[in-house]
DNA sequence: CATGAATGAGCCTTCATTCAT
DNA sequence: TATGAATGAAGGCTCATTCAT
């Protein structure tokens, strides 16, 4: 039971007004997020997601005007700054693009087991036919946004010589495949045959890296 | 001019419309695949179901116990049959392994456009976590099989000096990752942009090849 | 599980036409009483019934209109036999009335035992007020005709002098009602408390008959 | 769907109808007793029982899990008080001991004839053999209780010199059981044929007190 | 006579949503 | 702002009843 006892009194020990006013619609996102994600849009009790906000049922109608609402809000919360990151990464860089697309990889791995993006990317997959807005957005603002990317660098590592001459560059989404693969494994059959996810992550640059590679 | 009904029955002999006299719970079953993959498990109503299988709703529980048997008899429908074709494919092959792997893909891929498996793999991915049974099926007789089928070819591969030695074949999920999500991707963001489905493959293929193929 | 493979035998084995065509009935009525007397009215199930009669639950209906039309027929049949094996007693009894009256005790307590009245109690008790018309009639046929039984026994006593004088021989439910109590009670609390029914039956005369005999 | 009282109503602004601000499963529990009294459990729609305290179906699983649960609640509800009025005689009297079986007659008599005792007591006849839980409650709370205190009046009666010393004192249903036929017939065949229950208890008394009491 | 598949109405139960406090 | 009692609309499931075979 998430603390409570803040309320009745008359001089917040923490935050101003104006910070409390978005404090807790960010508080019931966060429960949302884990709720949905854990049951699916429509199995979701809005009871447990107050429950795990530390409120109860009716006070997520002061913030969000319904269910569906809140799985919007909850869905948007955390997908653009999982992007942002990697962008800036290649504007300033000046290496070599392999060790470019390690990095990338690495960064995206690292994303992957903290979870967040993990459990959008699920929720995404799950609920998005019946959501059509909700794929949209995330299509706009997550997926395209990577396979821009991605493509950014294959056409860099084409460009400079590096990567295979040939290459479709059209297709980014195979460079990355393995790792939406791993992140969805995670969140599905991880339970039941883990995944090593050290030597799984090295095996997929390893292998990626060299089909891209122009052959000496 | 049956002397029975000379009464006031006023209403018509409303004769059943009677449907081809195919098997009932295969319908049903067909009928709540598509249910279930377009709605979730959850959202899914039984009255739709059944409408689709132009039936009334009661008619369901004559051969399911429930919505859930239902579910998992939809999710266990098509899994079986989708393995087996591509083990036999290597049990007698001859020839040199690239041609092998080549021509997996090509079963995979032709089996992603078909549409079933696709259905099936959203459905598990999406309502897996709620049906540790069904993961578990889908894991054991899907999952596992493919992945064994991948990691044997490598293995092939690597004794015969086709592949890189220092490949690691333990990982043959990153291998498959592609087309695991192509699959996903038709059945989600497609409609927003379409996968050139042949091109995708084709750089599939390529990449992977040329990441496992020995450097001459 | 009855018999049920002489249905197709085109020679029937056992019965000429027109027993059969009361022995179905019967044996439906038979499974109802039981049936109705554990669950009740509402909560059988005809399905039930027709499983302890061997049949399919289609079959009822061409014996009985409805539900309520079984449930009636199951409540009659056992009915009319109970009384009449007493009524005869009293006609041609000779002997002193204690004797006469403890007779008649022995046999509404034998037959207590066997069952079937006590069923058929339970079944009118509790479900009584939903069904007016089966009150009525098991008013009429039983009840009704119990009570003048005894009422003509207590008559008989005061009328020869061997029962008290101010007896009040309008309320002969009073001498019957231990055994009424009893018969409840074997099919409610037996399993919590088991009557010891001869113990039981022999305090209800002993009591009784006391309280009716004048003081010597 | 949403807000209708902007629209049509010319006045009124649609109070809820709020009742006195009783305890709300009370009032569910005292519907819920008449209902299932009536039509039994079963049978009894608990729509019903809503619309007999004045709420919605809904509303009731605020306040219980389910049918059951109400139920229990119901039949719980007017046990114990029954009980404990009567003991408290026993244990202070002074008098001898004809008079105070008397008195207790009295006492269960007059309960009788209030309604309460008689609903519940039908109900758990009616019911009990679905609800062994309920059987046993009711026996231990109320059977075995005024068993036990019809027993000590007995054996009070016996050591004292003034019931028959042959008395079976283990047999106190015996004693009791005509005033527990009155409040079966008081639900049952009354309408058919009114018991005149003052001299019906006068009966029982003068029977059964005359059946105990030595012969001078 | 009997079957068994199918129907359709009904009821329990859940839960998003509202609203007086 | 927040509560919590109440609502009302579904939806899952059951089962009496029908009917073609």
């Amino acid at each position: 039971m998430p603390d409570r006892n803040f309320n009745e009194a008359s001089h917040a020990p923490k935050r101003r007004r104006r910070r409390r006013k978005e404090a807790r619609p960010a508080e019931l996102i966060e429960a949302g997020l884990l709720e949905f994600s854990e049951k699916g849009f429509a199995a979701t009790r809005l009871e447990d997601v107050a429950a795990r906000a530390g409120v109860v049922k009716g006070t997520i109608y002061l913030y969000f005007d319904n269910k569906e609402a809140l799985f919007r809000a909850a869905v948007r919360s955390n997908v653009l700054p999982a992007i942002d990151s990697v962008t800036h990464l290649l504007d300033a860089y000046q290496d070599d693009t392999e060790s470019l697309l390690r990095l990338a990889f690495q960064t995206i791995y690292a994303r992957l087991i903290s979870g967040e993006v993990r459990i959008i990317l699920r929720i995404v997959l799950a609920e998005g036919p019946r959501f059509p807005e909700i794929l949209e957005f995330y299509h706009a603002n997550t997926i395209s946004v990577a396979k821009r990317l991605i493509r950014r660098i294959l056409e860099r590592g084409v460009a400079r010589g590096e990567f295979r001459a040939d290459l479709d560059v059209e297709q980014p989404l195979v460079v990355a495949a393995p790792a939406i693969v791993a992140g969805l494994w995670m969140t599905t059959f991880d339970r039941l045959e883990p995944l090593d996810i050290e030597a799984y992550s090295r095996a997929h640059a390893d292998i990626i890296m060299n089909g891209l590679l122009r052959r000496p």
